[in-house]
DNA sequence: AAAAGAATGAAATTTAATTACATAATTATC
DNA sequence: GATAATTATGTAATTAAATTTCATTCTTTT
């Protein structure tokens, strides 16, 4: 078996075919690029339709189409309807979707589900593995934390105070530019930081960053790798977060930001070993008594 | 084509194959079962098989397999093996994995994203969209609205009052007990009180929402619809959500809980009209002014 | 403009999936 | 507890689908 040509798709890993064909369609021949635009108008359908069909829509041949998906690295057409189907994911829309005035309550919920499973799945798959581990360290070894956001921001790093908390580090969140300033400015060796902003252009944010290094503390950010705030930073989250539901204040950032948060309790848990593990058994503990007792299932709208 | 048979499987929709194939396992034949148990066992092979290698693996025969992806509403095993693409997802796992000690900085933060992505599918095929709509209205009417939470809510809660504080509306939020209670005893028929709490079980939320429901104000829980809190609230938003990362404080609740935050606020500014989206655009516009100017991108760790 | 290289399609071949039918197992009925 | 009805399963035949081979037609290069 030689596999022959092979010439002009260099594509590779197997995840998110759509996306391999869109960025691929520039590159491609002319009954490749005609079977791509079929599967791109509607990929739904291309899981469904046989080669043939499939061949018959893009008016080539049937051969053509199997050594499409060859090239894309699949063995062979049904092993690329699989494929396929996998960057479908149960009729969630793969990309992000604007909600408009035409919207209705059955389907902007959706659209924004979707937005949010997306911007995740895409964390998923570039997770700034070595970030999250130096953070989860200068936060292990902190004496004492500071969780710095404003506007949406500030609700994130609210719940990385509250989650903080419960170990016995000392944790603070402040809104109020006068106490950042204040606080960044007051930094010690064994503080840390923290600092979250999606756009990592917010003034404040930035200003009290570039205070904060100056004096010895660690300081980490959540932020665009691109950004004044990143440059200002001893260690620097990164996320790929599409941007563009601003518009509707929806702000997917801010969910993957949350769930880093996650990221970075869970670790300094593990890091703490037994110990950190046992103090939250007890911590969960506590909580129990402000909760009323359970009771039988029973549906109300 | 008389279809004949087809007795034993009830099952219907396509999504999510595994749990369909999960739940209806009892109630399987013989063989059902047997090919069952091998798909559960590694449905990602399954997806790779062909339909004698998986009839060989189950011990039955080829047709055996056939009919039983047709029981499960499939038109036959290759649009069965893409259900099952369908329901494994890039290499997401379907089922919520818990942390523990041997998790790395590899493996956790996929596990956490996992799950929340989970989640997130779970509302999206439970959305309680009428109840959604109904809390759109009232919070659209509302002269006046609180959001309420406490512990991880709280910031559930602050994320909310930043969105509706956009708006023209008068919003606040509290977590202070005695505020709570205060403020909820002195409810009005304009006003609305929004709780939120995954449990519904939280005294202090539960009491105030009993206060606020007496005054003829209008009460709207995010809650658990088999809670004290549920019954005590006018219109209650009742989502399914996997209650098991309690114990290393992921909760991915409040992500879910945040994503319907959105869903609320995006509906009002649908509501609200040309109006509303024109408020929204000098709203954002006024941010700008804060931010720094965009640079060149450039990496750091 | 000619030759090499690549891309494409027609037909043949192979592989895989499905149907039809017969047999075995189960369940219900007397 | 035996017998009839129903359902489940497997064997073999059939059909459908995908792949390979090879000839032809476009490109591209020199």
């Amino acid at each position: 078996m030689p596999l022959g040509s092979c010439k002009s798709i260099p594509m590779s890993n197997e995840s998110n075919v759509l996306a391999q064909i869109q960025s691929a369609l520039p590159r491609l021949s002319k009954s490749d690029r005609k079977i791509a635009e079929v599967v791109l108008t509607d990929p739904e359908a291309a899981t469904r339709a046989s080669i043939a069909h499939l061949a018959q829509q893009a008016g080539v041949s049937e051969p053509s189409v199997n050594r499409f998906c060859k090239r894309l690295g699949a063995t062979g057409y049904p092993d690329f309807k699989i494929w396929l189907a996998r960057s479908l994911v149960s009729g969630l829309q793969y990309m992000s979707q604007f909600v408009d005035a035409e919207d209705t309550v059955d389907t902007y919920p959706t659209k924004l589900l979707d937005n949010t499973i997306n911007a995740l799945m895409l964390a998923r798959e570039n997770l700034p593995a070595p970030a999250i581990e130096s953070a989860v360290g200068h936060l292990h070894a902190a004496r004492r934390i500071y969780f710095f956001g404003v506007g949406t921001s500030a609700a994130v790093a609210r719940d990385a105070e509250h989650k903080f908390f419960r170990f016995q580090t000392s944790v603070a969140t402040h809104t109020d530019p006068l106490m950042l300033r204040m606080l960044s400015a007051a930094g010690q060796a064994d503080d840390v930081f923290f600092f979250i902003s999606h756009t990592g252009r917010t003034q404040v944010i930035v200003e009290a960053a570039e205070l904060a290094a100056t004096t010895g503390a660690t300081v980490i950010a959540m932020t665009d790798p691109a950004s004044p705030l990143a440059d200002a930073s001893h260690c620097v989250i990164g996320l790929d977060i599409p941007e563009n539901t601003e518009d509707y204040l929806a702000m997917t950032s801010r969910i993957v930001h949350l769930v880093v948060i996650d990221m970075l309790v869970t670790g300094v848990t593990l890091k703490r070993g037994a110990e950190g593990i046992e103090h939250l058994a007890r911590m969960k503990e506590s909580l129990l008594p402000t909760r009323l007792p359970k009771q039988k299932k029973r549906r109300k709208t």
